[in-house]
DNA sequence: GTAGCTTCCGAACATTCGTTCTGTGTCATC
DNA sequence: GATGACACAGAACGAATGTTCGGAAGCTAC
């Protein structure tokens, strides 16, 4: 018996201590650390530990051999509407290897802004007031995309078009104007994403 | 002259440097590794160093005297749509403290999952097709709420309504049906927020 | 020039790190 | 009731950690 590969059984809970304390300091604590917030008494309980951690992927080491989150640290549930409900196994991401909303929203960190939506006019393109806009920023754009325009020194939401040759800004609720700007249109930067929070 | 404290400068490539590594390894690493990171070759020096970053806000350490991020480590330029525009200036930040989106949208990490959106049954609400929908899991919610339900096996985003009595699950665009579950309605999570990528 | 900063190097040092090895108690199995 | 996993404790140890201190080189100011 017990000839097949059985890996040997974590405390969930482990992890999830240890998940709560990096999202709390965003950082792998030392090993006395972990036994402490494990509530075990000998590091070498904790180095044990860490080794299947570590093989099922939620841990890793740095090239300078210092412990890091491994791949499935960040690890959501991520289930997709049309999967079969009920499952609890891991089975559920499938495919899907999403490590941060801000790394699947975020694509260069230092070309990007986020932008609080002000108003309504852009709710028929499901953008709400209040929304966090994730702005590529950029001084120009093709048509049809969304831009973070400077009209009026503040900033606006807006389709970019084309009407005659000539750039417009179009809102995407039919309760406001098309805005078209005279002279130079001043471009912040193009919609990438959004996050909303509504609790 | 020189009676105001006038901070000491930092080489602004060695935060980003350390941020860089940050970003590819979720964890600060050690003063040997950070001097070789940023062309140092004395500990001493690196010490100094990290000492004005905390100053400045930008690392910090944990009750365990761990190095961590500080407070405007993973600052973004994050503008309000009202705030005058064409400013380059840091003060873009004001009142806000914005610290991650992941932060922003996920309170209780170990209690919330990811749902792809499937269909448009959602679209008067802003969620659209292929949104990351954060979802707070838990059995029961609140009438007027956005829930994650389990119909038929299948998952599916809905308000939560109550008529005559009797839960209902209302879509979000007139061209489908209210849902009335026979018997139990099993309830998946609450809505808490949702991600959307544009490009 | 010389006095005073600032930037950086190098060595010394106590502390803490993670590993290894041995030991103990508790199960289930035959 | 002997055996062997398994889950943990405890001590011991070299290696690595971060701090402290002294010093060297460069720049500025008077």
């Amino acid at each position: 018996m017990a000839l097949i590969s059985q890996k040997p059984q974590l405390d969930p809970q482990y992890l999830e201590k240890l998940q709560d304390y990096y999202s709390e300091h965003k950082v792998i604590p030392s090993y006395s650390v972990l036994a402490g917030l494990w509530g075990i008494s000998a590091k070498s309980w904790v180095s044990e530990c860490v080794k299947r951690f570590e093989e099922a992927g939620f841990l890793d080491w740095t090239p300078d051999k210092q412990l890091k989150p491994g791949a499935r640290f960040f690890e959501r549930k991520l289930a997709d509407s049309t999967v079969q409900a009920g499952l609890p196994n891991p089975a559920i991401s499938d495919g899907y290897d999403l490590i941060t909303i801000d790394d699947w929203l975020v694509k260069i960190p230092s070309k990007t802004a986020l932008v609080r939506v002000k108003g309504d006019s852009m709710i028929d393109a499901g953008i709400h007031e209040g929304d966090l806009l994730v702005v590529e920023v950029q001084p120009n754009a093709n048509v049809g995309e969304i831009v973070v325009a400077i009209v009026d020194n503040e900033f606006t939401v807006k389709y970019l078009q084309k009407e005659r040759n000539e750039f417009v800004l179009k809102p995407a609720n039919k309760a406001y104007p098309v805005i078209r700007p005279k002279g130079r249109l001043e471009i912040f930067g193009v919609m990438a994403g959004l996050a909303r929070r509504t609790r």
